[in-house]
DNA sequence: CGCCGGTTTGAAGAATTTCAAAGGGAGTGG
DNA sequence: CCACTCCCTTTGAAATTCTTCAAACCGGCG
């Protein structure tokens, strides 16, 4: 399953030059990175709670989710990866993971060796910079992660989080005429936004049969952005995508 | 309500060295930061959100909340912030401010402007690693408060935030005989764990009764901390302080 | 064809919120 | 030094959201 490529880190590198343009250098340190290629079958975990990991990965193609099991076994999902996100960079500088990362599908990864990326941090201040935010980015994600589940009732939780990933993977080239792919179970989106299973299906129905969304084979079609954006209360800048690239196709 | 003192950050130093300890030139470079004091009175807002803040601010005595108003108005709080805390460190890498700062104490503040940031960091990429960290310990910080307030039930959620300051208080030295400072108000703890301030209240009642814990004059005392931390499901490990500083006292 | 994971629905139950109102306690002004 | 005020805490009762339990359904895959 391990394989060498190239240009694996295309996704990364897009998503990288996304706030300011990446110099011909940076790109070169970048891509020139030894990267080792996975593929991870769906619902595998790629690293475990109190693992060391001596890797970060890249993500390609797929979707994962970061968790973390409490006792009694219920799973709270963090945050969702789609291709260019790097989910578990924070590894780097927190030796011992206190979460999980997990393939919600089929995804390819990329692995990037610590002492690789340590290189080119201290070669490249201006990467490290970049990469930072990136982890800040993150954060960001995740506040706005508990305002949802915190203080928005289910519905607006579950409209919230589909206009989300609707944003992140428009960013990324893939949403096509509103559609983005969905992946996600109903028992993955309980997970991450604190409701059950039942609820999240109930909640979809409501959202479908009020024209907002429509979902089928895997894709979600977001039939009215406005109201649903509105329904939503989502408002993007948490993202921190530039300006630009939002207002662009939305 | 502006002076410059030379240690002021005498808190943050302290937090900084606790990982690696400090070099003697890091130690200099910090404490030469040219900063600002500041004291604000308890209920005021330091940043708001949609500032374009030009400066970061290191806690240096008081309670301080990050939080967003969603639709609607209600608050969530995303984090609480003790001395030597930087709860804003990521508005030098992230211009807008996605969310607010408030005193909810009296508080006083070492304002670092951002343009000596940079320098430090250029100057010690040793510090960026140890500042970056601090940025990672917080997101971790953020993932575990979102397990409390996705899949605890409500008792739980209060006797882990609980928990958790306790240990926080105790990294700084904060902590004495099982005694902590206890400013929050029920509304406060409330809004960082998604509840309402009635139950809250009844929440902390429970606590009482069960002699896990006891409140009185803003302090808060923890009657029997092995049953606190098992009846929280409270695993330090997300804080990332170094283990030998924690088991010492607890 | 049959299995399996995921979806859907109904009904009952629990946790939590909302509404309403009373009870402290600390600081302020008279 | 007292009275007043404001904010916070506390309590009760009703309403609501969401969960749990149970079971049927559905679609893709071996």
């Amino acid at each position: 399953m391990n394989r060498l490529a190239p240009d694996s880190l295309a996704p990364l590198l897009r998503k990288l030059s996304s706030h300011h343009g990446l110099s011909a250098e940076e790109a070169r340190a970048l891509a020139a990175l030894p990267v080792t290629l996975r593929d991870v079958p769906a619902g595998h975990d790629i690293i475990r709670q109190g693992d060391h990991p001596v890797h970060s990965c890249a993500m390609i193609t797929g979707l994962t989710a970061r968790f973390k099991i409490i006792r009694g076994g219920e799973r709270q999902i963090n945050s969702f990866h789609i291709p260019g996100d790097i989910p578990d960079l924070q590894s780097l500088f927190l030796e011992r993971m206190d979460h999980g990362l997990t393939a919600l599908t089929a995804c390819s990864i990329a692995l990037i060796p610590h002492r690789s990326l340590d290189r080119l941090l201290a070669d490249f201040p201006s990467l490290a910079r970049r990469l930072w935010r990136e982890t800040l980015v993150d954060s960001a994600v995740f506040q706005e992660w508990m305002c949802n589940i915190g203080r928005r009732p289910a519905p607006m939780r579950i409209a919230h989080i589909i206009c989300e990933m609707f944003v992140r993977y428009d960013n990324i080239g893939m949403a096509h005429d509103l559609r983005i792919p969905f992946p996600f179970t109903h028992a993955s989106l309980g997970d991450a936004q604190g409701l059950s299973v039942v609820h999240v299906n109930r909640v979809l129905k409501q959202l479908r049969q009020a024209e907002l969304i429509a979902i089928e084979s895997r894709t979600l079609t977001v039939l009215d952005w406005p109201r649903l954006r509105t329904f939503a209360d989502f408002i993007p800048d948490y993202l921190h995508i530039p300006q630009a690239k939002i207002t662009a196709t939305i």
